[in-house]
DNA sequence: TTTGACTCCGAAAGCGTTTTCGTTGAAAAT
DNA sequence: ATTTTCAACGAAAACGCTTTCGGAGTCAAA
C-alpha cells in the first residue's frame, strides 16, 4: 500500500509525526532506540516520503538540473549517457533528483537561468561546454544560483568546477610522441573560444619546450571541432615543405578527419605520420588502423560533479573550495608509432 | 523579487488566492476579464508558482521519468541528447519536468519501478530498448504506472508505444537494393531478443518475396549489435561460394564492422558488395567510403513520446489508443551502388 | 413578487512534510 | 529538599498551492 505516510507510521508506533520525521532525518534529540524502531517499521511498511511535501516544507528542492550541451544546432555528445548516469547514481543515493534542461542558444540559456532563479525549483545547476570567456559564470553567480561547471573558463577562480587537466594531458601525449622518437610534432587545436583549446595548446608547447624542440608556428593548425575541420587542418599541414611525423589532435572527431585527409594523400595514419586523438570514442577502435587517443573516467566525472554541487548547496563548502582536476590516460591503439626512418 | 506568491498577487489585485489560482488554471467559473487581469500582473511581476506546493496540493507530480538505456554495461546511445532534448522541450511548454533514471540491470530496473509505484514521485515513465518479449510491459501495467515505450514488444498491444516502422524500413532498404539491380541481397540481423531484429528480418524477407527473389537462409546472419559482431557476421558471409552483392545491416555499428571485414578481405565496400546500415550515425559519413544508412527524426520522436505520456497521464486517452509508428528514410552516402557487372 | 438559473468569487480545508518551541520526567548538582 | 541540567518527545505553525463548497449578486422566467 502506498497509503503509508508519516501519520500512519506515527500512529502505528504511538509516536507523534514530528518525532518520526526527526527520527528519519537523524535529528540528535531523538533517542537511538526510537530511531532504530522508526527505521525498521519504515522499511517494513515500504514507506516512501512524499518528496513534494518535503521539498515544500524544507525549502530545499533536492533536485539538480543539468543543462545538456547544445552545439551548433546539434547534440552530439556521445558521453551524455555515461555522464548523466554518474550524476544520477550519486543523487539517487541521497534521494535527490536529476532533471534535464535544454537551451538551444546562449540567449535561451540565460533566459532559462533567470526563470530558475525566480522559481527556485532547482537546488543547483550543472553546466558544461564552457568557453574560454564564459559569461555564464558571472550570470549564475549574480543570480545566486549554485552551480558547478564541467570545464573551466578564464574567470572561474571563485566558482566551482571540475575539469580534465587538459594541459598535462596534451603534455603527456606530446611527451609520448617524443619518447617514440618524434621530433616534428604538430598540433591541431580547436577554436580558441573554447577554454580547453588554449590549455591543450599549452600542454603541447610545454612538452616541446621541455624536450628542447623548437616550436614551429606552422605546426599549429586551428580546426573546427568536426570531421571536416580535422580534414582541412591536416590538408594544410600536408602542404608544408617539412612535414611533421606526428600530430596531436584536439579531439577524436578531428583526428578522424585528419586521417581522412591523410588517406586522400595516400598516406597511412600511424606510418608516415603518427597521430592521436582525444576523448576515447569507441568508434576510434572501429577504423583501420584504430585511432590512439586519451580517455577519462566519464562516469566518475558525472558522480563527482553531482557530489560537488550537493556539497555546495548544503553549504558545506565555498565554491572556490570545490575545484577538481581529473587526469586523462593514454590509450594506445594503432596510430602512435615510431617515425619511419626512411621517410 | 521572488517573493511573489499567489498571496501577493491576490493582495495586489484585491482578489482571493483561490480566485487567482483558478484564474491561472483557466477554470471556467472565472470571468474573462479577471483572467486577463491576473495573467497580466503575473507576467509583470514575473511570478513563478512553487511547483512543489502545486504538486503536493494537486497530487500530480507533473514530472516524467526517462529510464536511460543501459546495455551490456555501457551507455552508448549517441542519440540520447537529441531524444531527451525533444522530450524536454515538449514538457517545458506545459511546465512539466523530465528526470532521468538509471538502472544497471533488469533486476535493478524492476526494483526502481516498485519504488516509484510506492513513492508516486513521477507521473509516468518512458522506457526504451524494448525486447522481443519485454517483461517490463506487464510489470509496469500491474504496478499501474503510466508509461510509454520507445519500441514495441510481443505483448504490447494494450500498452502505449512509439516505434519506428522497422519492417517497412528494411523493406524499403531491400527494395532499394533491388532497384539498383541487386538480386543477391543478404541481411545481417541482430540478436532475436530485440524486437526490432525480428521486424527488420521480416521487412527484408517481404521485399525479397515481393521481388520474386528466393530467400536463401545462408544470406541471413545473426550478429551482436557491435562492431565486432558485424565483422564476424560479414566474415561468415564472405565464406559463401555464392557471395551476395548487397548486404543490409541491422545497424550502423554492425555495418562498420562489416566494412572492416570486407577491407580485411581486400574488398571495397560499395563496389564488390554494396551495404547499408541503419541509424544515421554521423560518424558513418566520416569513413571512406561514407556509409549509406537510414535515418529517423529523433527529436520529434522524443517530443512525441513525451506528449503521448502526458495525454496518458491526463487520462485523455487509453494506452491502446496511443501507439505510433514513425518512418525511417534512406540516406544515400557512398556504399549503395549498382552491382559490378564484372563481379 | 417569488422562484430559479446562472455567473463569479471567497472561505476554508486540505496536501504531507519540516522545524521551532515548549513540555515532561528523570538524573545530577547544589 | 530544591534547583539545574538534559535527553526525549509532542503540539502546532508553516510551506504555497489546489479544490470543494457555498454564497452573493444579477437577470429572466413564472
Amino acid at each position: 500500500m502506498s497509503n503509508s505516510s508519516l501519520k500512519s507510521i506515527a500512529e502505528k508506533l504511538s509516536l507523534s509525526e514530528s518525532t518520526v520525521s526527526r527520527a528519519l532525518n537523524n535529528y540528535k534529540d531523538i533517542s537511538q532506540s526510537t530511531k532504530k524502531l522508526v527505521n525498521e517499521t519504515v522499511v517494513k511498511l515500504g514507506y516512501q516520503p512524499n518528496i513534494f511535501a518535503r521539498r515544500l516544507a524544507s525549502g530545499n528542492p533536492e533536485c539538480l538540473g543539468f543543462v545538456i550541451p547544445w552545439r551548433d544546432g546539434q547534440l552530439n555528445d556521445p558521453f551524455l549517457g555515461e555522464l548523466m548516469s554518474g550524476m544520477s547514481t550519486a543523487l539517487t543515493k541521497i534521494g535527490w533528483d536529476l532533471t534535464v534542461l535544454v537551451a538551444k542558444s546562449f540567449e535561451n540559456e540565460v533566459e532559462l537561468f533567470k526563470k530558475l532563479s525566480m522559481s527556485k525549483n532547482l537546488s543547483g545547476l550543472i553546466i558544461s561546454r564552457t568557453l574560454r570567456n564564459d559569461k555564464r559564470f558571472k550570470i549564475l553567480t549574480d543570480l545566486k544560483i549554485p552551480f558547478v561547471a564541467h570545464g573551466r573558463s578564464i574567470n572561474c577562480s571563485t566558482s566551482s568546477w571540475l575539469d580534465v587537466d587538459n594541459e598535462s594531458a596534451f603534455f603527456n601525449m606530446t611527451k609520448h610522441f617524443v619518447s617514440l622518437g618524434h621530433k616534428k610534432i604538430a598540433h591541431i587545436c580547436g577554436p580558441n573560444v573554447y577554454n580547453f583549446s588554449i590549455q591543450r595548446i599549452e600542454g603541447w608547447k610545454k612538452a616541446l619546450l621541455e624536450s628542447g624542440i623548437q616550436i614551429k608556428s606552422e605546426f599549429l593548425q586551428v580546426a573546427d571541432l568536426s570531421f571536416d575541420g580535422g580534414k582541412i587542418a591536416m590538408d594544410q599541414l600536408l602542404k608544408l615543405k617539412d612535414l611533421p611525423t606526428a600530430v596531436s589532435c584536439v579531439s577524436d572527431t578531428v583526428a578522424m578527419g585528419a586521417m581522412q585527409s591523410m588517406r586522400n594523400h595516400n598516406l597511412s595514419p600511424g606510418k608516415e605520420i603518427s597521430l592521436m586523438g582525444y576523448d576515447g570514442l569507441e568508434l576510434g577502435a572501429w577504423i583501420d588502423p584504430p585511432l590512439s587517443t586519451m580517455t577519462q573516467p566519464i562516469q566518475t566525472v558525472g558522480k563527482n560533479l553531482a557530489e560537488m554541487l550537493v556539497d555546495l548547496v548544503n553549504g558545506k563548502k565555498k565554491p572556490s573550495d570545490l575545484q577538481k582536476l581529473v587526469r586523462a590516460n593514454i590509450l594506445r591503439r594503432g596510430t602512435d608509432n615510431s617515425p619511419m626512418t626512411t621517410y
